[in-house]
DNA sequence: ACCCAACCGGACTCCGGAGTCCGGTTCGCT
DNA sequence: AGCGAACCGGACTCCGGAGTCCGGTTGGGT
């Protein structure tokens, strides 16, 4: 977290330019690889020598590519909120806002049971302009989604976007806790949640 | 967490004897005075040496009276449990199983709004004989209200008290972490948590 | 009033994870 | 093939929180 940038040309804060040898660029893919699967597996908090050693390099090289720790966090993440964005998106087109709504909790709820990385991404205490723009951009879709869901009638009068994040990323806090992978736990909290939000 | 009890007379694992003399004993008062209001108002992950600082001793007192931060954080996270144990207990007999749910359920956000401890004694990754005993004892207690809701059509068939305590801890963990203090927004989250297990 | 066990707390060690350094190796341009 | 820049990774530092030690102080029984 101790940048010290120099001036210099104006990159982007959140990725480092692409590196110029070819072992430079496998190496990047792999710990990206290796970290999406490690914060799949134990949630962001995972820890950075394991991460290095299932992409078959060491330490320094992780940050070779990634000045700091979120900012390899926030290159998986963004993918993982681009990806709810997308799902939200597509979802408003659907004639039936409750339906809608509902089929994107438990995708997300499915999915979640099998990649900790998601809800992570929704909860990261991280601020990167790259990743702090993908989590608007989840934010403002899921919004979007949630308001026809309210004046169609299908959900509370008061429901909101954090709301949804509230309930999604606190389940999924306590069940990676108890280490729960069970898809089917997974929808189940998924319907509660859904419920949780639909008017009365 | 390093023991090397002598074998000596059967002492309690958990509470270590009360001190012969008469600061001592105050100090240890103080402690948990000081521990109890650290936590609510930061959480259970809260560090030793502003408890100590509070309660106007060293890390060493602490540690005298409390052979680790566990046995701290049991001493205060007990008294918690009992209180629910207690709310959960006297709601078995009120005549309307779905209310008294409701009721519980609604003080206990509420409470939870002032004081983090509530729910981060049930979350707690904590295993001492003491606080394992209550909190069984409170996952009775809900389990036993839960089990009328059900049997009186209230709530949903697969409705158990680990439930509760996800959905409850989950929604703590991130509530505290935005530090929202609001007891307006927890009775809110208290709703849709029943409302999550009520059945449709 | 005396005395010593019990207690006090500042300063220490220990540990684990983030981030850095530097001597050795490899890529890829010529 | 040759060579310098780019890259590699083991071993380091740094930091913060848990738990311990020991020289000085105090309580309370006699």
């Amino acid at each position: 977290m101790t940048l010290t940038s120099e001036p210099g040309p104006p990159t982007s804060t959140t990725t480092t330019l692409r590196p110029r040898r070819a072992d430079a660029r496998r190496n990047r893919e792999r710990v990206i690889q290796a970290a999406a699967e490690i914060f799949a597996a134990k949630g962001l908090e995972a820890v950075i020598p394991e991460i290095a050693r299932r992409a078959g390099v060491g330490k320094a090289t992780v940050y070779r590519s990634f000045p700091s720790k979120e900012h390899l966090v926030a290159a998986v993440a963004t993918e993982r909120l681009e990806w709810i964005t997308t799902l939200a998106t597509d979802a408003l087109s659907d004639p039936d806002p409750g339906a809608a709504f509902e089929r994107v909790i438990m995708a997300i709820a499915e999915r979640q049971s099998g990649d900790c990385a998601v809800a992570g991404s929704l909860a990261a205490d991280i601020h990167l302009p790259e990743l702090d723009e993908a989590r608007m951009a989840s934010h403002l879709a899921i919004g979007a989604l949630i308001d026809r869901g309210r004046d169609a009638g299908a959900l509370r009068d008061d429901a909101t976007a954090a709301d949804v994040r509230i309930l999604i990323t606190g389940v999924a806090h306590v069940l990676r806790e108890t280490r729960e992978r069970d898809p089917a736990v997974w929808r189940r909290f998924g319907e509660m949640i859904v419920d949780a939000l639909r008017r009365r």
